[in-house]
DNA sequence: CGAATATCAGGGTTACTGAGATTA
DNA sequence: CTAATCTCAGTAGCCCTGATATTC
């Protein structure tokens, strides 16, 4: 393997983008094997955190933009996994509630999940993953109020 | 600002990813300024740390796929970045060299960077900034190796 | 022959923009 | 009138696959 030029590994912009190509990448595969996407996971995850939720509420939980939850929950209402009525009290919403084959398949897609941060995280110690985590987080903390 | 699920937050994968797409997007903003991209810096890195260079080889150096190797050299011959010429001792190959412009723009994109950096880190002290670069350069050296 | 190179055509995921229609 | 919601159509960047022609 040719070397990577200092330029490139010197910058943590460069490392977190890479870093997040390989967890990408172990993600979808896991995600691959139960028929899912990223994308299906994050509004699944806020829909059993949160309860039955509307789409624009749902696109802020999990930071995605509402022309992608509107795709994602089309996908989702198809195999079944949420339903999508329209709300009584405020008809511009329409309320995404999860179904129990939903359910099923969030935690199908959370054991795929844990174990890709298993190899994703494979080489540091307990320590050091809480470290990571730690300084992500408030990085991400930070980036996210602007 | 609605909550984010738990499941996510909690994942070193999705902070990585989330904090992927902000950093992406400053350096594209940073880039756009100068009427660049992304794949530009890298190539145009690896030609001036290693010297012209086949086209394989900057892709291997700058974990770019061949396919987008063509397409970003052909913008930078384009905008005069790069000189393209076949190489007399190997006629498989494609020489790339970068002029004195592309070196100009490299300097542009460097100044960039540099800002972006400075924003993304922005909350970390010093000693983080090394804790996390240390971590993320451990974890990429060994997903690099398989 | 196998292996490497360059090119082309195309797909997939994520993120986003602009527009329109509906309703609060 | 303003603002929020949902939907559709389309773009862009990055990553990847398959196929082909050429050359080592």
């Amino acid at each position: 393997m040719e070397e990577t030029p200092a330029r490139l590994t010197s910058k943590p912009s460069w490392l977190l983008t890479q870093l997040a190509v390989h967890a990408h990448r172990m993600a979808s595969d896991g995600f691959g094997e139960v028929g899912a996407r990223g994308y299906h996971y994050r509004l699944l995850a806020a829909l059993h955190e949160f309860g039955a939720a509307s789409q624009a509420e749902l696109g802020r939980r999990s930071a995605m933009d509402r022309s992608d939850v509107v795709a994602a929950i089309n996908q989702l209402v198809e195999r079944g996994f949420v339903e999508r009525t329209p709300d009584p009290d405020d008809r511009r919403r329409n309320i995404v509630a999860l179904t129990p084959a939903g359910d099923a398949q969030l935690r199908r897609m959370d054991r795929a999940l844990d174990k890709v941060q298993d190899d994703l995280l494979g080489p540091l110690t307990a320590e050091d993953r809480q470290t990571l985590t730690r300084l992500l987080t408030r990085l991400l903390a930070h980036h996210r109020n602007r």
